[in-house]
RNA sequence: GGGGCCGUGGUCUAGUGGUCAUGACGCUUCCCUUACAAGGAAGAGGUCGGUGGUUCAAAUCCGCCCGGCCCCA
């Protein structure tokens, strides 16, 4: 039995530990999908760090589980380490201060997995710690062989369906990571640069134009200049050609709209590539490449003189040149928007590379019916699918030029450059120390061939994690073959995702997933918010204002904490406060001394097996109860997990606790009554059940101590006996758990609630009468006379109030009822009067209006209107001038003294 | 620059057409009542960001403005 008070030190590591060592929440396969809930974790970047997102996301999606797995049955609830990508690979070159380059491939991925592995192992403890309801017997990692099968076995499927190319085409390049990166992974950022004017001439002709350029190491690569087809001023250049001061080359003059002409001279040079508008150029206008820097950021040979210098260094030299040769106009300082890339911060170089692409582009509507498909939590977030859909320009470039990650299984011949693709039989491989399946090229016959050394942009395995849970493709038997281990848990239930990577990390999985399978991967996608600090701004650490959830959960129990998780509306940001988390702390201490009392009151073997004859109270408790058992499933399903919460935490504190317990308190001390220890047992188990989502632990601790047969955890400690010994009351090990249970099933009882609401504002009429006098509650009250119908109440009214004689009148007392006022119900009179309204308004309030026949057959002739019973309610005073003071409620008439 | 979300007592928040606007925290007063004073009871506190419109009726729908945040360029 719960005794003193709780102890969340103890119990919460404890239960933590059971749950693990005995495998509570492992999923046990079934093949109707009906009775399975899949969850598709989405797996977090290895890096160390447990933020608050971390615990917020993983929270929400355990609310989610724990619910499904009371209500529907099995969940499959696994998860992952997402360690092949850049991340990891920096988090490995920062741990061990090296650099990837100076590695074999092999070695660098040796070296970043003993890195991963200790960061993998702390986080797991981590989120053990935050008592997430995790098959922790179904966890991957993205760097694994069985997940490099599957993203290689991908590869070769999309490229098989000719869904994949590789082309030589404009790339964004991140020149410090040395890679090919995507749209997605770069960012605007406000930079101080300098503008140089310079002096292009018209050839054929005396004149010459100004053009301002922030990049004039890009003079070499200047293919045409542009002109806005509005610009009267500049208009006579179109068509004509330009010399390039320097080097010389003569290029086309072109009117295009997308020139800004407020910016510089109002003409922009176009070249290959200053940036993002170059390659739509180069793309509108068939415009020749004129490739200047390499992808080193070193000058090519179409740069002459400054072949071979560094970029920046060349741009020096071309400004002093151009200077010389009178070319340069002017020199000044500006700040302008460049692209950089979100990891380094490095501006991105646009360059002409070979790359692999997934092609998305002439699938956009497809891509979009999928996630119209999907339900999504909240509604309002498939509008950011959409629009990131609507604006894509770009194709899926899913080459890196890194050294940690998945292998392209691809060689080229070296004769022809004809693309061999690994044997789905022999994944995973690594072209750059396995063996191409073939002797000899299939197009040409050649015998030689160059490995690819690229590998896969990390978000082409990310994408893969409902098929890696499905156990997609793994061909124990027949390796073509794309059959999935599990196939009862795809399309998976449930995918949750932050509200900021809906575009990339989201989009991507359908993508990959709808090719694999015809189908889109999720029944529903659960967005959740960011949290933010306590003044409700992002946590950064340039603003120094990141809370670490473990400082906050060594001294908050982790049920508090996951009482504020539920705080929160889904998809909303939540900000982070202490206060709420504090919150949290006294519901579980409400819940334990509630839950002692409850004990106390009605020990278990002193409540009857069968339902006793009710009293009418405890029947309209436990009737109210059933209420809230359909409300907070409904709040569930919906994933309102706040209105689940306070619905839940304020019929449990203001009407089991403040209300009813305190009634059923004294009426078993008084007469031993087993209809109100079967009530209360009955209800406080179930409210356990209820809480059990959001407070895993106390609900788990409280279950033990009082309903299940073996040991709580709490009781084992304090008698010092061993762990184990107490979890085999078990059998075969098996060890019960109230979050194994199903959820409460409604009791059906057919109650008079509006009688027992009526009893409760008599109870709150004299709380009020006493609270006034500045009475204690518990002060007597001598003689208390009721009208309203609460027969079956009196007892309970009077014992709970210390009321001497309670005396229920058969008729109203002689009162004199004095009508103060219409209260109109403008449901019915505004569609039935419309604009008249407002007369029958002014009729009321100046009193010209009579009152006919009373109840249901009531009318009331206001002006020239005449209005039926269902159209007011009549306001009364009541005024009372026999001995006592007359406290009214809604259904009673209650006189004190 | 384009798109989206949001603005409700001091703070946070419920509330997508029906007239005394929900709750929590904080505040005031009272009560140590044998589960809990980290508790209980009662109160004070809001022209629902501003403005114009639609409607018999607007926190709610529409326009504009102000402020904040997010995504994208």
């Amino acid at each position: 039995m719960p005794s003193g008070s709780y102890d969340p030190d103890t119990v919460e590591p404890a239960w933590q530990d059971r749950w693990v060592d005995h495998g509570t929440y492992a999923y046990d396969a079934v093949d109707d999908p009906d009775l399975s809930f899949s969850i598709d974790t989405p797996p977090p970047t290895v890096s160390g760090d447990l933020h608050w997102g971390h615990v917020y996301g993983a929270t929400l999606q355990d609310f989610v589980a724990r619910f499904e797995r009371m209500a529907n049955g099995g969940v499959f609830f696994p998860f992952g380490y997402d360690d092949n990508g850049i991340a990891s690979e920096r988090l490995t070159e920062d741990e061990l201060d090296i650099e990837h380059a100076d590695f074999e491939r092999h070695e660098f991925q040796r070296k970043c997995r003993e890195v991963c592995a200790d960061y993998e192992a702390d986080f797991t403890e981590k989120m053990q710690s935050l008592g997430v309801s995790i098959d922790w017997g179904h966890t991957y990692q993205t760097i694994e062989p069985r997940v490099q099968r599957i993203s290689q076995r991908s590869f070769i499927d999309l490229y098989e369906q000719g869904r994949e190319y590789r082309r030589r085409a404009p790339t964004i390049w991140c020149p410090d990571c040395a890679t090919a990166i995507s749209q997605v992974e770069t960012e605007d950022d406000e930079r101080g640069s300098h503008f140089h004017d310079i002096a292009f001439e018209v050839v054929g002709s005396d004149e010459s134009f100004t053009i301002s350029t922030t990049r004039p190491e890009l003079l070499p690569a200047c293919v045409s200049v542009f002109v806005h087809p509005e610009d009267e001023e500049n208009q006579h250049l179109v068509g004509e050609s330009a010399r390039v001061p320097l080097f010389g080359q003569e290029v086309p003059t072109i009117a295009d709209e997308r020139v800004d002409m407020e910016t510089g001279s109002g003409v922009v040079m176009c070249c290959t590539f200053g940036d993002q508008t170059d390659i739509e150029w180069y793309q509108a206008h068939d415009l020749p490449l004129r490739i200047a820097i390499d992808e080193t950021g070193t000058m090519t040979e179409q740069a002459g003189d400054y072949a071979g210098m560094p970029s920046d260094e060349a741009g020096e030299a071309i400004v002093a040149d151009l200077d010389e040769t009178g070319a340069l106009l002017d020199k000044r300082a500006i700040t302008h928007t460049v692209n950089v890339h979100e990891r380094c911060a490095t501006p991105v170089e646009f360059l002409v590379t070979e790359q692999w692409y997934v092609e998305i582009l002439d699938k956009k509507e497809e891509y979009l019916q999928a996630g119209r498909e999907m339900d999504w939590y909240p509604e309002k977030m498939f509008t950011r699918y959409r629009h990131w859909i609507e604006g894509l320009e770009w194709d899926w470039c899913i080459s890196r030029q890194r050294s940690s990650g998945i292998p392209f299984p691809v060689w080229y011949c070296d004769d022809c450059d004809e693309p061999v693709l690994a044997d789905k039989a022999d994944l995973p491989v690594d072209p750059l120390s396995d063996d191409p399946p073939v002797g000899s090229c299939p197009e040409c016959g050649h015998e030689e061939f160059t490995p690819e050394d690229d590998v896969f942009d990390t978000w082409a395995t990310s994408s893969l994690t409902p098929l890696i849970n499905a156990g997609w493709a793994e061909g124990k038997d027949d390796p073509a073959s794309d059959a999935m281990a599990r196939p009862e848990l795809y399309p998976m239930d449930m995918r949750p995702q932050g509200h900021d990577i809906i575009s990339f990390w989201l989009f991507h999985t359908v993508v990959k997933c709808y090719e694999h399978t015809g189908e889109p991967p999720f029944d529903s996608v659960m967005i959740n918010g960011m949290v933010l600090d306590e003044n409700r701004e992002k946590m950064s650490k340039s603003k120094g204002n990141i809370v670490a959830p473990d400082s906050v959960l060594a001294e908050y129990p982790v049920d508090a904490a996951r009482y504020w998780a539920a705080g929160s509306s889904v998809g909303d940001d939540l900000p982070y406060k202490e206060k709420g988390i504090v919150a949290g702390e006294r519901l579980l201490q409400k819940l334990w001394n509630a839950s002692k009392l409850v004990d106390e009151l009605a020990p278990a073997e002193s409540v009857p097996d069968e339902r006793p004859d009710l009293a009418a109270l405890d029947e309209w408790l436990l009737a109210r109860l059933d209420e809230e058992i359909e409300r907070a499933a409904e709040h569930l399903e919906d994933r309102a997990f706040s209105k689940y919460r306070d619905s839940l935490r304020s019929f449990f504190w203001h009407t089991f606790c403040d209300d009813y317990l305190e009634i059923a308190k004294g009426r078993i001390r008084e007469t031993d009554d087993p209809s109100a220890r079967y009530t209360l047992r009955t209800a406080h188990e179930r409210f356990l059940k209820l809480f059990a989502p959001v407070l895993a632990h106390v609900t788990e601790e409280l279950w033990h101590e009082m309903y299940a047969d073996a040991d709580p955890v709490g009781a084992t400690v304090e008698a010092g006996t061993d762990d184990a010994t107490a979890a085999d009351g078990g059998a075969a090990g098996i060890v019960d758990s109230v979050h194994t249970t199903d959820w409460p099933e409604p009791l059906g009882l057919d109650a008079d609630i509006a009688a027992g609401e009526r009893a409760l504002e008599v109870v709150g009429a004299l709380r009020k009468y006493k609270s006034e006098r500045d009475l204690a509650l518990n002060a007597g009250l001598g003689r208390v006379q009721v009208y309203g119908d609460v027969a079956d109440y009196v007892d309970d009214i009077a014992r709970a109030m210390h009321v001497d004689e309670l005396e229920l009148l058969e008729e109203a007392p002689a009162v004199e009822t004095v009508v103060t006022g219409i209260d109109l119900d403008y449901s019915v009179v505004g569609p039935e009067f419309g604009g008249d309204v407002p007369d029958i308004e002014a009729a009321i309030e100046g009193g010209e209006y009579v009152l006919e026949d009373e109840g249901d057959d009531a009318v009331l002739l206001a002006g020239e209107f005449e209005l039926t019973a269902e159209m007011f309610d009549v306001e009364r005073e009541r005024r009372y001038d026999g001995e006592g003071d007359l406290l009214e409620t809604d259904g009673a008439v209650v006189i004190v003294g």
